[in-house]
DNA sequence: TCATTTCATTGACATAGATCAAGAAAACAT
DNA sequence: ATGTTTTCTTGATCTATGTCAATGAAATGA
């Protein structure tokens, strides 16, 4: 059965935690589903608590004055978001909407504040859950000031064959609207890089799905950026 | 007198501590000086601990393979960095460097996870101070992306002003070349805007010292941009 | 104080990538 | 299936900002 228990117990940041830590967890979770393109918080909205994905997918992002949208990272199964705003203790610092039907757990910031207070080891796990998203914060920085578009989705290729772990094929779970937005483009660049790096036999696209052809080529790229 | 217990107690991220926990912590303490422009610790270097700033002041940055450097951010006498590598237990994200004659407390990463082991509110406390951090590079990405350099200078200025509260008077604590890094831009590109906010009587710059002429006008390149 | 190095400014030029526009392809719903 | 909407691709153009180069101003140290 996929309640919420069985949920609870398959995410990363919980591992280390005791069967009745998070039994305890999951008392005080509660169940929430959106569908496509809902929105789940809004920029400033009030930091009451924060959400792990159980199934779907879910875009983070900013917006503009102007309306231009980036999107921070996407977040699977297993993954939480919203937890900055809890710890702080202010409104979210950015928006975020189901990008496909999906099905939360939102945890009440002041039932798991208290809950943090008796269990050191969740402290300690959920500093650790911070840090590693600190860290993807300080490669996106770093890729945005420092690397040019193709180094950027170089980069971004690799990083998806190596969690998929599916060898030289990779697919996309977002659109590559949504993609451009995450690499701080535009979909017209990013189409016209595809297009490019099929070109020089560096990938092979065909829709979402995609054939890394010169390995050693795209970590190249990624490095020294020019393509 | 100023020893490390002195400079502790006035920790912003060690405040709601008692006075015992912070003795603790003055104990394990290591007392470090750097001189100016010398490396604290290097992008891949083993995290066995972090830094506290007592006197001084620091950049953290990155450097791309073609040695362009981007600074991520400048820290001052109060504030800790390095912290990301010691919850995950990995190695340093990024590189640091004092940029003045600098006096810092190193806390190892061991002793350090005991002491969060049995003081859960230090725990919180810490997961605070990194929800902050998380935020700030939420805005810095925004900035990256979504931004043209006027606007991210602007905004800076702005920051400066409200963080300084000085009125409408700033003075920057960094070289222009640092900022341009910070910024994610070069030095003749920070210098050509500053001119150009200069003949439109937005700010009067001298040196490291900035007059703000008109706070609204700021305010509206930082959001929508274009000088 | 003077000499040397580092930092800031300015100009001429090159270019990555954004914008605007239009058509093709794919996804979706009836 | 078939029409409708959304997403993707391609082309022509424009602009912000990076690069290269040279000079002037400050800071540093002997």
């Amino acid at each position: 059965m996929d309640n919420k228990f069985n949920i609870l117990f398959n995410i990363p940041s919980f591992r280390g935690l005791s069967e009745d830590q998070i039994k305890q967890i999951g008392r005080i979770a509660a169940e929430k589903k959106y569908s496509k393109s809902q929105i789940i918080f809004s920029e400033g909205d009030d930091g009451n608590g924060f959400y792990i994905i159980a199934k779907g997918r879910v875009k983070v992002f900013k917006v503009s004055p102007e309306g231009k949208e980036h999107i921070l990272h996407i977040v699977g199964p297993g993954e939480t978001f919203g937890q900055v705003a809890v710890y702080a203790g202010r409104s979210f610092p950015a928006s975020s909407e189901a990008i496909t039907k999906s099905h939360l757990l939102f945890i009440p910031r002041a039932a798991f504040a208290k809950l943090i207070a008796h269990n050191p080891s969740l402290a300690m796990s959920m500093l650790a859950v911070l840090s590693v998203r600190l860290r993807e914060f300080t490669i996106q920085i770093e890729n945005l000031s420092l690397k040019e578009v193709p180094g950027r989705l170089a980069s971004y290729i690799i990083y998806l064959a190596d969690e998929q772990e599916t060898g030289d094929h990779v697919s996309l779970q977002i659109s590559k609207g949504q993609l451009a937005s995450l690499l701080g483009t535009i979909p017209e660049t990013l189409s016209r890089i595809f297009t490019k790096m099929n070109s020089q036999n560096l990938i092979e696209v065909s829709g979402k799905e995609i054939k890394l052809l010169d390995r050693p080529g795209l970590e190249n790229l990624a490095m020294h950026g020019k393509l």
